[in-house]
DNA sequence: GAGGGCGGTTACCTCCTGGATACCGAGACC
DNA sequence: GGTCTCGGTATCCAGGAGGTAACCGCCCTC
C-alpha cells in the first residue's frame, strides 16, 4: 500500500455535508413515499394502498417529516368533498436520480447482500 | 395531469428491492465509515480519530454490522503487536459510487435543505 | 514492575422510532 | 337519521439504537 492521505481530523467539522449523506436519510419510509410520487401527486388514501403495512400514523409522521424538510408539497384543495395531494416539490425530485442510483445498486447486489447476511446467521 | 399509472398495490411484494434502498441503510454511521475506508484498510484507532464523537463501542457495533452485511472485512494481523484492519470488500466498494452520487447530491443541496428546516422551525 | 497504547467489552440507561388500536369531524350519500 | 369515505389524531407501548463510564487482557517500553 502506497502513502495515504491520513484521516481528517474530524469528519464533524462545521456543517460537514457528509454527516447528512442521504444514507440513512429520512425516517424508515421516506424513499419508499418518495418513489410512490415519482409520477406525480398522490393523495392520501391512495397512498395507504401500496404502503398498507405502514400505518397511517406513521405515513402521516413520515409525510410531516419530508414536508419539513421541503422534499414534499402538501396540499388541500377547497371544493366540496375532501381532498389533500402529496407532490414532490423541485428539491425532492432532485433526489429522485440519487435514490435511483442506490436502488440500482440495492437490486444489482441484491443476492449478495442476502448471502452475506445468511452466511452470517449460519456461522 | 393525463392518466397515470395507479400505484402498485404492494410495495412489499416478495423481496421487493426497494424495501431495501440504501437510503436508510445501516445504522447511523455506516456511511461515514465507509467514506473512511475508501483509500483502504484502516485500523480501528485510526477511524477513532475522525470518527471521535463516535464511542468505541458504537464505532465495534458499527463496523461488525458492516461486516455482516459483507461491506467490510475485519482482518486480525497476527504479530507481536496487535493489529486488526478493517477493509471494504469488493461489495462495499460497489457502493462508494452510489453513496458519492448521494453526497454530491447532498452537498448541492444544502442551502436548501438547511433553508427548508430553517422556514419551518420559523413557523 | 509500572505505565501506556491497542482493540476492544461490559453494564447500565435514555430516548426515540415505529407499531397497535381506537377514535374523530366534516361532508356526501341513502 | 344512519352510514360511508376521506384524512387524519390520540393513546399506549415495546424494542432497539445509541450514549456514558468503567474495565479488560495483551504486549511493549521504560
Amino acid at each position: 500500500m502506497t502513502h495515504r492521505q491520513p484521516l481528517p481530523a474530524d469528519l464533524f467539522d462545521e456543517l460537514c455535508p457528509s454527516a447528512l449523506v442521504p444514507f440513512r436519510f429520512g425516517d424508515k419510509w421516506a424513499a419508499l413515499i418518495i418513489r410512490c410520487l415519482e409520477d406525480g401527486p398522490r393523495r392520501f388514501s391512495e397512498l395507504r394502498v401500496p404502503l398498507h403495512r405502514v400505518t397511517p400514523k406513521v405515513l402521516t409522521q413520515s409525510l410531516r417529516g419530508l414536508e419539513r424538510s421541503g422534499l414534499v408539497l402538501r396540499t388541500v384543495h377547497d371544493g366540496p368533498k375532501p381532498k389533500v395531494e402529496y407532490a414532490l416539490t423541485p428539491l425532492g425530485r432532485s433526489m429522485l436520480e440519487p435514490l435511483e442510483a442506490a436502488c440500482v445498486w440495492a437490486a444489482e447486489h441484491w443476492d449478495e447482500l442476502l448471502d452475506a447476511q445468511e452466511r452470517h446467521t449460519a456461522s
